[in-house]
DNA sequence: TAACAATATCAAGATATATTGATTTAATGG
DNA sequence: CCATTAAATCAATATATCTTGATATTGTTA
C-alpha cells in the first residue's frame, strides 16, 4: 500500500507532471538545464526530482557536482501506463535550455 | 491536467484505496454497508465517495433515500490499470456486513 | 587546504486536504 | 403536513504538502 501511495503522490502535482514529461521527452538533463528551461528556483527542483525519484520514476546519475536524471527504465506496468498518460496531455512544454555547455555541463 | 491531476489525486489515499477495493471486491453497496462494514462515519464517507466518482472510478445509483455506488464501466486505460494495481496490493480488507437487510437496504 | 560550484537539505510560512460533529437536503410513510 | 431516515454539505480543527530563502554537503580546482 505505502509503495502504490507513493506513487500516486509523486503524479498528483502539476510540477512533477511537468518535470516527469519534460525529461521523458528531453532525455537526461542535469539539474542546472532544469532549472534554465522551466525557470524554477533549485530547491523546488531538487525536491521534486527526489520525490519522483523515490517513487521509481527517475534515476540519478551523478558525474562530478552534476547529477544527472533521467526516466528510470524499465518501469513497471503501472508507472509506463501513467508515464503514457502524461505524453498524451495536452501540456505546453517549455524549450529546452542548455545551461552550462562551456563549463562542461553537457549531456 | 486538470483530469490527470483529479485521478492521481483519487488515489493518493489510503481510506479511497480501501473503499474502491471494497467495492470492486463486493460490487454495488450502499452508503450505509460502508458504514457498517468499514466501520467510518457518514461523512467521512460521503466526501470520498464523491472524490472517487467525481475522478471517474465510481458511479451512484439512486433508488429512494438509498445511494449505490459501484465501480464505474467501462474504465478507461489508465484507470483500469490503476484499479488493477489496488486489486493486487496486500489489504487486509474488512468482510462485508449487511447493515439494513429487513428495511429494504439491499443489493 | 581554501575557494567555488552544483546539488541537497532545512526552517518558516502558505496552501491544500482529511477528520469530525452539526446542519441541510431529499425521499418515504404515517 | 410532519416525522423519520439516508446521504450530502458545512464549519472548525488537525495534518500534510508546497514554496522560498538560507544553510549544509559534496566534488573540483587552484
Amino acid at each position: 500500500m505505502d509503495i502504490f501511495l507513493k506513487t500516486a503522490s509523486a503524479l498528483n502535482d502539476e510540477t512533477r507532471v511537468l518535470l516527469l514529461r519534460f525529461i521523458d521527452e528531453n532525455g537526461e538533463c542535469c539539474v542546472c538545464d532544469l532549472q534554465n528551461s522551466l525557470d524554477m528556483i533549485q530547491s523546488r527542483l531538487s525536491r521534486h526530482l527526489k520525490l519522483l525519484k523515490d517513487a521509481g520514476f527517475l534515476r540519478v546519475e551523478r558525474k562530478g557536482t552534476w547529477a544527472y536524471y533521467s526516466v528510470r527504465s524499465p518501469l513497471d506496468r503501472f508507472r509506463l501506463e501513467a508515464l503514457e498518460e502524461i505524453r498524451h496531455l495536452d501540456i505546453k512544454l517549455p524549450a529546452f535550455k542548455k545551461s552550462n555547455e562551456e563549463k562542461g555541463c553537457e549531456v
